[in-house]
DNA sequence: GCTAGAATGTAATATCGTAACACTTATTTG
DNA sequence: CAAATAAGTGTTACGATATTACATTCTAGC
């Protein structure tokens, strides 16, 4: 539960985005300044960040102005498992373990927007059983709790 | 999984307008002409439906042709239980069971927009015990699983 | 009937997202 | 290497979703 806890995020950005950079090398993507920069923008908070306020920050420094630009990174990223999209408030996260193809749970602080992963292995069986019953065949889930985190629990009571 | 199995239409919207009916009496709420017809519109499919979607219905009957007509009535439904929000779709459905203050679990078909609630208990749990650890508080879950339904299985393989 | 609160009517605008097409840059291939 | 192809970017325009604010009307309770 990483972004609930302080850290040294100087580095923890530097070694993740390094770790995409090699994925992207592996599976011969083109991690583009665009992308990168829209990467680090989300990897800059462990946030749930909107479209608009990432390409705010590309537009501050020159990198593309108009939304289409914001949301082909953003897709490109979220397709190849190395952010995600929160459907509740319609905002982006970078990922904390960039493997494709994982489909984590969030748990998403109202007050901060911080967001933290949760393993959802326990939380997809329990729906793939109630699916199957159904005769239902899941593609994919959101799964996305909203409350308070640890420190706007104490910091908003 | 009643969404998925065909049954007489005609009297299950009639018969849950019903029971919508008395809770609002017993629970001193207005179901007004406008949140009514709100409720029966999205009962009369068992599929997420788009406020403008409600509303363009609404305006072809003279109830109302401004965006917060529609808005307002469907927050009605879903604060106090009668109707619930796809996350991902931003979109309305109403509600199967229609006692207060429970979160189900959806299933959402990608092919026609046909809604199922699922028992959300024991995927709360888990998520709930996975919360607990990072010291977060759940307020409220959402859980929405897209795939194919039984139906659509069956016509686009 | 009066009044307070709830609900509705309406305009304007914010926020989120995409289609379409021209242009440039990278990769492949002859 | 050059041509052909594919991938990415720039830009315009627009569509879809949602809210704020304020005026007006309705309703319940006195």
């Amino acid at each position: 539960m990483l972004a609930f806890e302080t850290h040294d995020h100087q580095a923890c950005v530097k070694t993740r985005v390094a770790a995409v950079e090699m994925q992207a090398r592996a599976r011969k993507l083109r991690l583009t300044p665009i992308r990168r920069r829209v990467l680090e923008i989300l990897l800059e908070d462990h946030r749930a960040l909107g479209a608009y306020d990432v390409l705010a920050k590309l537009e501050a420094e020159g990198l593309g102005a108009h939304p289409p630009v914001a949301y082909r990174a953003l897709d490109f990223l979220v397709e190849h498992g190395f952010a995600h999209k929160l459907e509740r408030r319609n905002a982006f996260v970078a990922c904390d373990h960039p493997d494709a193809g994982h489909r984590p749970a969030f748990l998403i602080c109202r007050d901060c927007a911080a967001v933290a992963e949760a393993d959802s292995a326990g939380v997809a069986r329990a729906l793939a059983q109630t699916a199957s019953g159904a005769g239902f065949e899941i593609e994919t889930a959101a799964i996305e709790a909203e409350g308070l985190c640890p420190a706007c629990q104490i910091a908003a009571p």
